[in-house]
DNA sequence: TTTGAAAAGGAAACTGG
DNA sequence: CCAGTTTCCTTTTCAAA
């Protein structure tokens, strides 16, 4: 795959920040042809430098008003007990992010709830119940100063 | 603003895993013609359900490599300090998400950088140089079993 | 609300420069 | 990388149920 371009960038730029922006809209902000941004945008979905394009909805209009980071410490490392941990964990519909950690835990859950009520059973009845689970540590977001999908680019 | 009812809920759930769906295409797959599709995407729009339509980049392929959740803890907690500790920290582009949260700490960044030493960098040049910082413990990213922005709906 | 159908506009796929 | 053209598809609008 090629070396992404001063081009390619601006483009991913605007298109983090909005993927609703037509190819005549990304032509006029950056001054050049709509066929060349035709073209830039088709091979970065083809080269898989875009993985997707979603909505991001507003958490507080559809009541997921809790998130909560969850660090979870297993009983022991072998590839079957994480393996088996990360299967399991990532089927719980709450579970928007699990990822394993260097450090002195093994996972990093980012788990959203309605509420605190929510949350408590989640962990109880969830979480709680999967083999070798040995410590859970959970932290609540109190509030959002920035939230970005967009990585830095250049 | 008006409650989510089912229709909704369904079609929100397809644009958060694929917003490029066209409306006739969200229309065959809940079978509703493609005006009702149209409607309830436009007022999702103007309620601000739908915050935003965002591409997902693969940030392996734009070479940020290491994402790591640094845990900060201010020396105190006076309005003044936690407002400008905000308003400085999400300044950095490599910090992608800054969350208070409750705990025994105050704050976790996301930072995404190209590799341990752009982070030490960072680390060392930004964020230890901010006033108030009490403690710093960075942790980083191994593996991601699962990363979603699409909230549980339903 | 929901629908089908027509009008307007953008995407996709080409040409050739 | 750009301009133009043609075809196709989608969005947008609207009258009606």
């Amino acid at each position: 795959m090629n070396q992404l371009d001063p081009l390619d960038i601006e483009i991913l730029r605007l298109l983090q920040k909005d993927a609703s922006l037509t190819n005549k809209e990304i032509a006029f902000e950056i001054r050049k042809s709509i066929a060349t941004i035709h073209d830039r945008v088709r091979k970065l979905h083809e080269n898989g430098v875009i993985k997707r394009v979603v909505a991001i909805l507003d958490r507080k209009k559809i009541n997921r008003k809790l998130i909560a980071f969850a660090h979870v410490l297993l009983n022991d490392h072998t590839v079957n007990t994480l393996n088996q941990f990360e299967q399991e964990v990532i089927k719980f519909p709450e579970v928007m992010e699990c990822l394993q950690m260097s450090g002195s835990f093994d996972f990093i859950l980012r788990v959203a709830t309605y509420d605190m009520d929510t949350y408590h059973d989640f962990y109880r009845n969830k979480l709680a119940m999967l083999p070798n689970i040995n410590t859970v540590q959970s932290f609540f977001v109190l509030s959002e100063a920035k939230s970005d999908t967009a990585y830095p680019l250049g």
